[in-house]
DNA sequence: GTGAAAGCGCTAACAC
DNA sequence: GTGTTAGCGCTTTCAC
């Protein structure tokens, strides 16, 4: 059916090795035959075949992204920046996405991400229910991993955002317009990056002399519909509430709508910053501050990365020590965090 | 290095073959025997090469889906459909992103997904550049294709929504208000989805008895920011303009935002309606009239109708003739369409 | 420079 | 019921 390495060195009348070189661009060959044998390829329409190719070297040329969601912006952004870099790098990507609430598909997974006999694994998953467990040192030496936004593990490659110093910086530019009591909306509690962002705030807040009551935190969420959930909770708790840093966008959106239906008006008698940047925050009414991350080059930093263990890996010598890329995410300011005269 | 069959076959003392019945759950194996090798494969760790099964059997169990972008609400929850059912039917899910305008490119990932021998592929990605050329009858053979929200091909298997109908009804939803002159921001001018919805306007227009004049049309990104500069465009050109029909729900959202800058209230004095219903759009300021698409759905529906093209084929048949499935989206009624009175 | 032969881990005929 | 023998299409080792 299709053609093979044999049909074109019969064609060409090569030896298989022979066309196996030139496909593989390797030396040893002469320039006539190279350029006859590169010919009988065209004409046939040869195309490698990689599943024979990988079974031979004992590798995929696949890396495989685990994601929890590919609805909401940061996972989704996330994944467009891995996709990039994949291909520029030669490899394909296996995507897989996490259910909520499966116990044991982190093994499930990784059990069939390896029999697939994938290079390597971005796990762009928060610790949700058993998926913290997987990391294991057998499984290290097999399957290199490199996780995005998780909690540090001095074992494993992590690539994330500064989510302590975002959540500080938002923080502290509420603070500068003169907002005191300022409220959190968490995203769900087993998430790092709600955690180090709780952090954040709790650290901004005392740093500014203000009180991180834990009466000012309400959770939710990471969808409008959570944040506006969150808000109200917020809302019922402390109605003196004067401002809120938001987990990311969409949170602050749904708590805008809460706000505004309050009678609170954003902007004026109300802060609100967001997280992520979302290119559609400008256009929300008011616009929204937040805290800006570079997502997608998140993405390529974990590819990258990644390529740089299993390349490590193939030549052999000790497996690279553990790296933790950092990057560090800058406040935007919009309307809404602003404290309108009237 | 990985445990092999052979590896469990002589630990178990049985050929290889047997063990390969097994873990294949053929018959023809006695109880004792296979619990025996059952035995051994826990005890060892066995897990299939997936690479040297394809290799053999000459099939990947791999779906490729090929999308333009994923930032967007659209494709990236198209995807998360595609991925759901792909897993439920034992496939694992190749990504690829196309690129704007990179020329030749929809042939060179042909060549890659062909290479890496996926079973079949889910196109999900509009008309840009030469993009629509890639089906050609070899092709059809070699590599089922089932194409989302492409022009209809007789040739090929699509699954769309209708997309003129749910223009449609956006526009009799409009004019049932008493809205007037509506307007249209058109997404790309290359995608297919948009010159059906443009239709779907249009028609709807004239079948209240509205005037379709091209004037009352902007074309833009379908981002927030395209629909913002799509809508000051449209104001230019029609100040008197009293509602539009955005592409998408980001597209009305921006447009939303500059019809506010240019002192139209909307919900009173100009009424906006979206398409896809993101579930954003409920928490816009007014919360977004839609028209609601089940996107998730359309991707599992995509990879069902792709799976029996597969199976179609290895039974070896006659090719099932290509289907055209299309799903009816219905419009949500929020405030932004409503004429307030004030 | 070039080629022959073995083998990657599995499946598929066909024997026993 | 179970085993033997060829491949699948490629890379790799080593000889020429």
């Amino acid at each position: 059916m299709s053609v093979t390495l044999s049909d074109v060195a019969q064609q060409a009348g090569v030896s298989i090795k022979t066309v196996s070189r030139v496909v593989n661009n390797q030396t040893d060959v002469s320039k006539p035959t190279r350029e006859r044998v590169l010919q009988v390829i065209a004409a046939l329409g040869y195309h490698p075949n990689a599943l024979a190719r990988g079974l031979a070297q004992q590798r995929s040329h696949t890396i495989a992204v685990v994601s929890f969601g590919l609805d909401r912006y940061g996972p989704s952004r996330f994944v467009v920046g891995v996709e990039r870099e994949t291909e520029e790098l030669g490899y394909s990507l296996l995507l897989t996405l996490l259910r909520r609430s499966r116990p044991g598909q982190s093994d499930a997974i990784l059990a069939h991400l390896s029999s697939r006999q994938v290079d390597g694994i971005i796990w762009q998953a928060p610790n949700v229910g058993d998926t913290q467990n997987w990391i294991r040192p057998e499984r290290l030496a097999q399957l290199p991993p490199v996780v995005i936004n998780g909690l540090p593990n001095p074992h494993v490659t992590t690539v994330s955002v500064d989510n302590h110093h975002g959540a500080h910086a938002a923080v502290q530019h509420l603070a500068s317009q003169g907002w005191r009591r300022i409220g959190f909306l968490a995203g769900p509690a087993e998430f790092p990056m709600s955690i180090e962002r709780r952090q954040g705030w709790c650290d901004g807040l005392t740093a500014y002399g203000l009180d991180p009551d834990p009466a000012l935190m309400a959770e939710g969420e990471w969808t409008a519909q959570g944040g506006a959930a969150a808000m109200e909770t917020l809302l019922a708790r402390r109605p003196d509430v004067d401002a809120v840093f938001a987990f990311n966008d969409a949170m602050a959106l749904g708590a805008m709508s809460v706000a505004r239906r309050a009678g609170r008006r954003v902007g004026y008698d109300l802060g609100v910053i967001g997280f992520d940047d979302a290119p559609d925050a400008a256009f929300y009414e008011p616009p929204l501050s937040s805290v800006h991350q570079k997502i997608a080059d998140l993405g390529r930093e974990a590819v990258r990365a990644l390529v740089r263990l299993i390349e490590a890996k193939l030549k052999g010598g000790s497996p690279p020590s553990p790296v933790l890329i950092l990057s560090r995410p800058e406040v935007v300011v919009r309307r809404s965090s602003l404290r309108g005269v009237q």
